[in-house]
DNA sequence: ATTTTTCTGATTGACTTTGATTGAATTCGC
DNA sequence: GCGAATTCAATCAAAGTCAATCAGAAAAAT
């Protein structure tokens, strides 16, 4: 039986019943037959579908919206699979983080594992334009400051011109930075110009720049300059980063970490 | 609507459990049952339920959170009961904006109702101070700015003067406003000086001030002043809203609805 | 206009969930 | 350590919910 739908009233009622599964996230299917004017049957019949599309979880007497079409920051969290390397980065930056400190946390899967490992750490200040950061700081943590801006989904950050204004009165410690490219010649890159935007801005702004990096952004070079290699003072990586580039960068003048 | 106190779905009160659990830490069965409405047995069943996924150690007389898995602002914005009063005055606060507005998005659990029925609105452009809109708005839906801020993790707003700076560069449309307290004397009160700072900040930037408040604010007054009465523009409110309240505030020429 | 196909709604029996009961296990006071 | 009180797990009946099937209605195709 191929999906050859004959389009009658049914797509209308899929997509009633999607407005108010995310309206209500979780709903019960006897709701749905008063909200829809539809019987039991028809009303299992949609969710079954919408289940089978992924929309959905179904469970006794009714469903819950699944939050992947949503793109919350849990699904993110989920899916963003912390590999072992990107942890083990994260737990060595937190030795660069003293009491007092003004810390900046950048957008990225590497800092976002840093930002996980702040929840106990009350002793500092916490700037961020992650709101990734900020779900995994929200409920406990240090004092939290998110700088302002539009939000770019993809991302989850906060980016662009407005950015300027929160980061001008404020004074950074250090920056833990993320980035899709890092090479000897173009610095470092990545794909969206608002983003590098805000992240030039930032090292522009604090003492020490702090690059968290796996070893799949040596030499890769991205579409929009994000910084320059002078502004960086300590790159921590894994094991796996080229040798010969590390060598260039420590003779910039660059701790280069290996863990 | 004659709503039936039926036994709510599964995840539900799952999602209720976990929210209590994340209150109290620890948790007797006994006031589960009260707090959830279901017997014995079935918290145990759902108690067993979440400690196979590694959520809660049970313990003789009830349970306690497993800490890892704490602390996501997410399940909060979810599990916050969303009363019919606070959807009704939601819905009714749509019907204010028009293709192509700017809105301003306070905090509060009226308006992250509101906030929730925007995901499908692109043609305008949300601004905002409350971490859990962004949270509703941050997967899909219109253009999102965040305001700067510390945030105030009680009530996942961003606050305090770095809000100002952002603010000042935005031409805002409409404001929908929450406020803890509503009366002729006091105007608008909230319970934190800097929540206030923000609120007021806002209000003396937009054009038109839509408070959505129900009716269990009216005469209320709390610690902080957070504006004048004469900045409101429109009330909306539930169909309990103190009559006597309401007429003197059409009288100050505030445009009520009460829905 | 008729046939074919798809969709809807009712019926039925099977399944799931819930709450009460009862005996076993655990905790607390002495 | 022993007994009383509480709490737990297992079982069962009742209620609710589901899937399968079928007949009729609506739409599409001929």
């Amino acid at each position: 039986m191929a999906n050859t739908f004959k389009c009658g009233l049914a797509p209308e009622r899929w997509e009633r019943l999607r407005q108010v599964l995310r309206q209500h996230r979780v709903v019960r299917v006897e709701d749905l037959c008063r909200e829809l004017r539809a019987s039991p049957a028809t009303v299992r019949r949609d969710l079954a579908h919408l289940e089978k599309l992924g929309e959905v979880k179904r469970v006794h007497g009714g469903a819950v919206c699944i939050d992947s079409s949503l793109g919350e920051p849990v699904f993110e969290a989920k899916a963003s699979i912390s590999t072992e390397e990107k942890r083990r980065i994260a737990r060595a930056a937190l030795e660069y983080i003293e009491p007092g400190d003004t810390i900046y946390l950048d957008g990225g899967s590497t800092v976002l594992e840093l930002a996980r490992l702040l929840r106990d750490r009350t002793n500092i200040i916490v700037v961020t334009n992650s709101l990734r950061a900020a779900s995994e700081l929200a409920g406990q943590g240090p004092r939290l400051i998110l700088i302002g801006g539009e939000l770019r989904r993809i991302s989850q950050t906060l980016v662009g011109p407005l950015t300027r204004w929160v980061l001008q009165e404020l004074h950074l410690d250090k920056a833990f930075m993320g980035t899709m490219g890092l090479s000897l010649e173009a610095g470092l890159t990545t794909t969206d110009p608002s983003e590098a935007f805000t992240k030039e801005l930032v090292m522009g702004q604090v003492r020490r720049v702090i690059l968290l990096a796996d070893s799949t952004k040596a030499g890769r070079v991205s579409f929009a300059r994000a910084g320059r290699l002078e502004n960086v003072h300590v790159l921590i990586t894994d094991k796996q980063f080229d040798k010969a580039l590390a060598r260039q960068l420590a003779k910039k003048g660059i701790e280069v970490v290996r863990v």
